[in-house]
DNA sequence: ATACCCGTTGGAGTAAACTCCAAGTCAAAT
DNA sequence: ATTTGACTTGGAGTTTACTCCAACGGGTAT
């Protein structure tokens, strides 16, 4: 709005600097097409604009929800083509597969949790005589 | 304890399908040192003892705590040493790093539904007009 | 004897998301 | 003039945990 250079472009050190993604990733997000290859300046080096900046940090946005860069990928072209429908159940997707990690995480910590406890019965003695190897389930 | 053959042997593929391990993921244990090589028959085959099929398993129930492989190996030389302080803490260990991925997981689902609920704003028409592209947050 | 099936090996390939490298260009600073 | 530093490229390497493959051996069924 004020104060910040909508016209001023940026090297490939300063978007890594403002996106917190190093040069190599940005070379690999335009590589794999996430990021669309921004003009070059004299001697071939990369020159973007505040309208790239503003692209890749979006996509930061999209990969701090842990999306994949296949879905990050699916997300862009729906936004590119203005489906906000698809953006929407892309996202909800996501959540759902979040929710579904999150469901397997929770069943493995209680399988921890379980075998911690049966751990402090093999030390109260109550199975440490028995040959019981390799048996703590 | 009564009608298991303590005695019998098994084929690659009889462990496998006790374990639910597939004859490659065997191979593959037994070539990084996490299980031990069985016996072999007449022509080089991998004979396993109802005490490699125990080991096996006990194997598989860490891997179904979602343990690395690197630490499964780590619990099974502790095992081994009959170092029962380490398994645990071991354990405890492991306990602790999922319960970080799961705050991460829950961190990333709140992000998630923050963004969908922004969204719905979207969709309701309060920023539907403006010059917003790629601010959704 | 021939086909068939199960096993063997070393090594390559897969997935995801980077990360690193060598070799080269180019301009500014000394 | 030369060193320094930032950038370029294609391609290889990393990690984890397998999975697949070709080429081969050997016992069983017909």
């Amino acid at each position: 709005m004020y104060g910040v250079d909508k016209d001023r472009t940026y090297n490939i050190a300063d978007i890594a600097e403002q996106t917190g993604l190093s040069p190599d990733t940005l070379r690999y997000y335009e590589k794999i097409g996430l990021i669309k290859p921004p003009e070059r300046g004299y001697s071939g080096q990369r020159k973007y604009s505040s309208a790239d900046l503003g692209k890749i940090v979006f996509v930061t946005h999209l990969r701090n929800t842990r999306m994949p860069l296949k879905k990050v990928q699916d997300y862009i072209d729906a936004y590119n083509e203005q489906d906000e429908e698809q953006c929407y159940s892309l996202l909800d997707e996501h959540r759902q597969s979040v929710e579904a990690e999150i469901a397997e995480w929770s069943a493995t910590l209680d399988l921890i949790k379980y075998k911690l406890e049966h751990f402090q019965e093999v030390k109260d003695g109550k199975l440490s005589k028995g040959e019981d190897q390799y048996e703590h389930e």
